[in-house]
This record gives C-alpha cells, sequence and structure tokens, in this order.
DNA sequence: CTGTTATGTTGATATATCTCAATCTTTTGT
DNA sequence: ACAAAAGATTGAGATATATCAACATAACAG
C-alpha cells in the first residue's frame, strides 16, 4: 500500500491539488496510519443510503455512480459520477452519522477508508482543512440548486443536453467518449425514463448533434447546438 | 439596538440554541461591534442571487422567502420560508462569494448583517462554531436531496401534499395557518403551474382533506391522508 | 458455442400537466 | 370610496411524456 506524500503535499495515491495539501506531516501520519484500502468489482455497492457513515472515502482509481434511492417508488436520482481523487461521504457527517447516498462501482475501483473521527480531529486541529471542506461542501449545494433548476424547469431535451454536456465536461473530459452508463443510468440522472431517453438520443443523432455507436460511445458534434438546447430547455 | 447577550449565550435579538451559543464574550463583542441592524418592507429585496455576498444575515423578526431565479425562463424555485432566529446567506460563503439564491421579505422584516470576513476569523479561531456550520450545512443538503427526490419523481398532488406538509410542520408549526404565500409562491414551492395548484387545492378542500378560506387560511383536516398522498406521489 | 438473462429499441396508447384566454375577486393607491 | 392593478379561478384544448407490450440486440455463464 502507498504511503502518503510527506511535507503537507498530497496523498501518494493521486489526491493532487486537495485539502489534504493543507495537513501537517502529523496530521497525514495520523491519516495515514488508520486508512484502510478496499477495491471493489464492477456493480458493487460501495455504501448504502441509510447506513452507518464511518468513514469518508477517497477514490484511488475506477469510476463510482453516486445516487438517490427511494424505497418506495423504486425511482432512483443519479447525482453525480465520482472520479479518482474526489471524495465520497455525504451531508450525514455530523448530522446523523448516516449515509443519505449510494454508492456503486462503475468499474473495478479503488478506495481509501479514513476514519470519520480522526476527519474530525483534524479539522478541529486545522482551521484551514475545515475552510477547505465547507468550500467544498457549498461547491456541492450550488451544484445541486443547479440540477434543483434544471430537472424540474427544463423538459425532456434540455435534460438529456445537460446530462451529456455533463459527462463530457466533467466526467470524460472529452466530447468523444465511452461511457459505462446504461440507458437507465442516464434516465436516473436526468430525471426520466429510459424510453424517452433512448427517442431524444435517436432525435439528436438523426440531426446531427452527436454521433452514438454501439450503444455507449458517444461523440459531441455541434456542441453549440446542444448548448443551446441546455438553454432553452 | 439591542445588545448581543453576553456570557456565551445566544444573541439578545431571539437567537437561541444557535451557533451563536458555542462563542465566546469576546467574540461576541466582535460580532456586535460590527453588525448592522437592518429592517426590510413586505415585498423588498433583501439580497438577489448573482449579487455579492459581504454579510451573512440573522432574521430577528418577520418571514423571508429564498429562491433560486432564472433569468431566461423566468422560473423560480421557492426554496425555502426563513424565520427568526435563522442564518441565511447562502453557498457562496468561501466559493464566489456571491449569492445564488434570491432573498425577498414576505411580511415586515428586521435582520442582523454580520460581516463574512468576521464570520471567517471567529471561525478560524473556534472550531466547534465551524463543526456547527458544517452541521447545518449538511442539514441543508440533506434537505435539497429530499426535495430533488420529491419536485422530480412525485406528481403534482404529492407535491402540494409536501408544500403543505412543510408550511404546517416546518414553518407554521400548526396544522392550520394563514400563510403570506401566493398562489404562485406555492406554485414556485412545488415546481408546477399556479392553475394546477388552484385545482388540486380545490380538489383536497372538496375531498375534505383541508379546508381554505379567503385564500391564505389552510386548514389541514385530514393530516393521515395528506402523508399518504404525499408518500405515494 | 448456445441458451439465458439483461439491456436496448420501437410503436401505440393513455394521461397528467401546461398553455391560453376569459372572467371573477381581492388588494392597493389616490 | 373608487379606479386600477394584481391575484385567483375556471374551462377548453394542446402536448409532452409516461406506460405498456412486443421485439431486437448484446452480454454472460455453463
Amino acid at each position: 500500500m502507498a504511503e502518503f506524500a510527506k511535507s503537507g503535499n498530497c496523498f501518494s495515491c493521486g489526491l493532487k491539488s486537495s485539502m489534504f495539501c493543507l495537513l501537517t506531516d502529523i496530521q497525514l501520519d495520523e491519516i495515514n496510519s488508520n486508512r484502510q484500502q478496499v477495491t471493489f468489482k464492477k456493480g458493487e455497492t460501495i455504501f448504502k443510503s441509510g447506513g452507518p457513515l464511518t468513514h469518508i472515502l477517497c477514490i484511488t482509481s475506477g469510476m463510482v455512480k453516486i445516487f438517490l434511492e427511494d424505497k418506495n417508488n423504486k425511482k432512483n436520482l443519479l447525482l453525480k459520477i465520482a472520479k479518482p481523487t474526489q471524495l465520497i461521504g455525504g451531508p450525514g457527517f455530523l448530522v446523523d452519522e448516516l449515509h443519505h447516498i449510494t454508492a456503486i462501482a462503475l468499474e473495478d475501483t479503488k478506495t481509501c477508508f479514513i476514519k470519520v473521527s480522526d476527519f474530525k480531529e483534524i479539522m478541529a486541529e486545522n482551521s484551514k482543512f475545515a475552510f477547505e471542506f465547507i468550500k467544498y461542501r457549498n461547491e456541492r449545494v450550488i451544484f445541486y440548486f443547479q440540477r434543483l433548476m434544471d430537472l424540474t424547469h427544463k423538459q425532456t431535451h434540455g435534460k438529456i443536453a445537460d446530462t451529456l454536456l455533463y459527462l463530457a465536461n466533467e466526467v470524460y473530459g472529452s466530447d468523444s467518449f465511452d461511457t459505462l452508463l446504461s440507458r437507465q443510468d442516464l434516465a436516473d440522472m436526468s430525471a426520466m425514463t429510459k424510453e424517452s431517453v433512448i427517442r431524444i438520443i435517436k432525435e439528436f443523432v438523426e440531426s446531427g448533434i452527436i454521433a452514438c455507436n454501439n450503444h455507449h460511445h458517444f461523440e459531441i458534434m455541434d456542441k453549440n447546438k446542444l448548448i443551446k438546447i441546455s438553454k432553452t430547455g
């Protein structure tokens, strides 16, 4: 198992320019000695909504889908795709110490488990670390605000445009990408049915806005048009 | 202008059992000497999305609606009704120092303006205060998660049930209440049109679930039924 | 390689909700 | 008190999207 970089620098596991850069050697040692590395296979559940929040996770490699679950209606809402160097844990921290989101590995994924108690201790000692955490949280809130507006006020074309732009810009960093997400996942992300997703993707392909082969390769051909569709809803 | 209570206690302006109880005398003095009390008339804008976030506000008296604005579509999403002793500021804190929400007084409202720089200083000195702030933020995130699920997956009857239950339980603390919200506000809160709100309220009245006089007085007659409607969507 | 299961696709139909326009009611300002 | 403005209500019609069922294709296990 790789050790963390010393001297207030980032994790050796790839965590660059994150809040962990703010830690002292002593604090890094403390986290380092208590952390556990765990590997998940594709499709495995990393943690589940309602379960105890004992650790904050850092993704070392792989990809994870994070979503809200509804027991009654079995309708999920996919919130984000988490990638390496991102922390996942959720808002139960300092509240009820429960998970409010579910995380499932989209491919084989390595994670570091950091004890919540270590997290708290360091946060109490190191105010810059706490500030960075609040900043991170607030950024997420701004993101969810946008999600609330988009999912409640836009119609299907706009929502699919949003989902495709999110994947290209935020997840894959390219207008041409292969995704691990199923049509149902795209539907859960856009708050609609998989049938509607399929129909709109077909429309987008027919009008030359995107290309799509073998179900999982996407290419954005006319990004301006897609952005316009996203804006007009 | 009233002074804050000393000895680590709450604001004299009514802020009870809040995070301000965690401050020392010195810290309270610091906030106290820099704060400004501002009164807003009914309908006045307290701050607007996009504007600079220079102060965190504490509501001393009155009621405020907090909502997300969309410049293009002029469709708003009402997030919450803020009441006395609540802090309002929003997630721009430590991110871009801008407001991401708009606040409008629903009635004559008194507020305390606390400088963001004071807030930061005290948070750096007092880790318990920072923890309390993170807790507060995380509670909001959990609330927004629920909102995301409710607004995207439920249909109109369920969403109106949610809105009525929110007003009764969280805002007015009674199953019988007069609200300052218009039909359009209820629509903005439930992510639907005012016409649909009106029709469903009429249905609820006709089936004896609620009573509603002179547009603004509501009374929940059959709460169990309303809860059931909220659950089944 | 082959049957089985999961995922994707298409079409026909139902329906919830919005839109628009007319009308009625309440609130507000003078 | 009255006119004007704002908000609430109702109805008819349009439409976007879900639902359901059948079928096609891809992925997977033995």
